[in-house]
DNA sequence: TGAACACATGCACATTTGTTAATGTGTTCG
DNA sequence: CGAACACATTAACAAATGTGCATGTGTTCA
């Protein structure tokens, strides 16, 4: 069932919005890899806790990531690889030049 | 030469802040198919000049598309067409579920 | 030259977004 | 139970963004 062209623009606009910052992208990159914690990614990204909280909220209510608890920690992973594919995209574009 | 990380990801993140508006994904879209003058753009989108004009020229500063007049109209175009394959990609994942 | 057309720009305003600081929730371990 | 760890959430504020209205610039044609 095709949604309408406006709602198939305004939820790509969305997905790309939810793209469009850098430390969210440096999360993406990361999760490529495979899982990771939280801590994990607040020492590699050399931000605060509470930001990179923050920002894994707008990518779990995006859906493009899924966590999942064990023990104390909440390991983080990508949904799906395409979104990975966009980002990937989205850095050759703009490198390459 | 390689720029660095966070530059790098920043780059990337306002290559995406740019397309994530519906309205520009919609212009890209009609340009994906050849060059079109503004006029033609605000009657397939429905929307007003002024607001058309607005999103060309972030798209414009963002060095996604090139205009060239021709007598009193001005023709816009993709500055390549790599740009429409991310936006597909885009569409692609939301629409596919 | 003047009028109509095609488009851009400046301004003002509401909305959204990013960030920090503080506090809350859940878990492990002594 | 209580303390320490791992993470989430709330509130508050600055900054960026989208939009409409009005006006400006460049072009064609009579």
């Amino acid at each position: 069932m095709a949604p309408r062209a406006a709602t198939r623009l305004e939820e790509a606009g969305q997905l790309l919005r939810v793209l469009a910052a850098p430390i969210r992208l440096a999360v993406i990159e990361q999760l490529a890899d495979g899982p990771r914690c939280v801590h994990e990614l607040v020492e590699s990204l050399g931000a605060s806790q509470s930001l990179v909280s923050q920002h894994l909220r707008v990518l779990r209510a995006a859906r493009l990531v899924t966590s999942e608890r064990r023990g104390r920690e909440i390991a983080y992973a990508l949904t799906d690889n395409q979104v990975a594919h966009i980002v990937r995209d989205a850095i050759i574009h703009t490198s390459g030049r």
